[in-house]
DNA sequence: CGCACTCTTGAGGGAGCTCAACATTTGTGG
DNA sequence: CCACAAATGTTGAGCTCCCTCAAGAGTGCG
């Protein structure tokens, strides 16, 4: 079920929904051709490709406040709502202007797709259950403010999709954190994290190098292999 | 080493530079301040993450024609020569800009990079190490061309950092492979694919859905929990 | 109240990791 | 150019972790 709130007309003409979509609803299929992309206002959006053995890797959960759909051509993930979600949707065409309506550049808005993925990758990174189940929980409560309790309205089998894992591991892994007492659970959607300092380093973060790495040589002397290509191509 | 090949001035008064650099260089480390975005002209490079147990996550390897380091504020990544590689590095305004010096509208830029961020988590999503590694051979072979063997300049360590196995799985896979007749190899490095139809079912390429998602209802209707996220943030 | 859906938990087996040894290739200095 | 050393790759044996199969418990909705 999807609901128009409201229409806005920008100056450029082109024309922003805010539309309401019930729980599970597709909001975009994989292939569909990339008319819009999408901001969410709330509620909860998962986006998802298929694997030709039917499995499915879910990409990524999309919160308040953030992007997603954001394509050249046809989108190449699906997208659905975990929860009743309001959207903003905007016409693709809007991301050739310079900004979008906030004033940010438009390409802040591909940053944060990139960001994203890259988040998914670093979840998947991880070696053990319960390294990717720590890694998710630390990320959704540092993305979502831990403060008394992170809310997880996606089911068990999204989680497991989302981090290359059988639902059956999930539910043993998240059992296994609360009886380690490094989370307590109030029923299965609702996570207290008790311990984030062993959480975090069960999630492993990332080893922190923040140095730059310097200084070049800047050495004018011939090439080898590449001279060939280096010609094919002119410089202005 | 690195090596100055050549530097050149756009209108704008940006200098891009032709680089050189041998095989092993760390090109930027994750951390590192985003002054430049690069793309290649011959050679290969890889892009990694590194986990708080001191395990490598390697996010991409890039050929010619591929652009990578493409972030904001600083490099989430370290990127490394895999061969001796050339490579034109461009200022970070550059992209702020509307073109590149393709002509090539700078979304494109980042696109490709949300591209290869996604190609990776497609490749992590596969259930098996045969899955992974034969998904692995087939985006190779479709990148650079399978045309009489392909090329695998990177270490089996790169290969199973990438796919998040370990070197010995890797190696027993890509011999198990050979074994089942489905390549043949020249050397570690030099692999031939012998079926191509039967590694990319085991590599499970992905169900292509290609339909519309199609017609949306449009209802005026009244809002649930985000009338008041609404009010908050009202729009021209 | 009962059906459907989700979640939890157990038992057993298999894929991939660890540990270990050996083979091959690459790089270096005589 | 060869000899040797170092790095990289291959292969085996045993074990661990996660998947599979299976059953039961909790929750929400008509």
């Amino acid at each position: 079920v999807i609901t128009l709130y409201a229409r806005e007309t920008e100056n450029g003409g082109s024309v922003t929904d805010l539309l309401r979509y019930s729980k599970g609803t597709v909001l975009y299929r994989e292939g569909d051709p990339a008319r819009f992309w999408y901001e969410i206002v709330s509620g909860m959006v998962r986006t998802c490709r298929f694997h030709a053995d039917g499995h499915r890797q879910l990409t990524g959960f999309f919160y308040a406040d953030d992007v997603f759909g954001v394509e050249h051509g046809r989108h190449s993930e699906t997208a659905e709502a975990v929860t009743a979600v309001v959207i903003r949707r905007h016409p693709h065409d809007e991301l050739i202007t310079a900004s979008t309506m906030d004033g940010t550049p438009s390409q802040q808005v591909l940053e944060r797709a990139l960001e994203s993925a890259r988040q998914c990758i670093f979840l998947l990174g991880h070696r053990t259950a319960a390294n990717r189940v720590a890694a998710f929980l630390v990320a959704i409560a540092e993305r979502i403010g831990a403060g008394e309790g992170v809310q997880l309205p996606m089911t068990r089998t999204d989680i497991a999709d989302h981090l290359g894992l059988t639902i059956h591991t999930v539910s043993r892994t998240i059992s296994d954190l609360a009886r380690r007492g490094l989370i307590a659970l109030n029923g299965p959607q609702k996570v207290r994290i008790l311990d984030m300092r062993g959480l975090q380093s069960l999630a492993g973060e990332e080893a922190a190098v923040t140095y730059d790495s310097g200084t070049e040589a800047l050495i004018a002397s011939p090439g080898t292999e590449a001279i060939d290509r280096l010609k094919a191509r002119p410089r202005p």
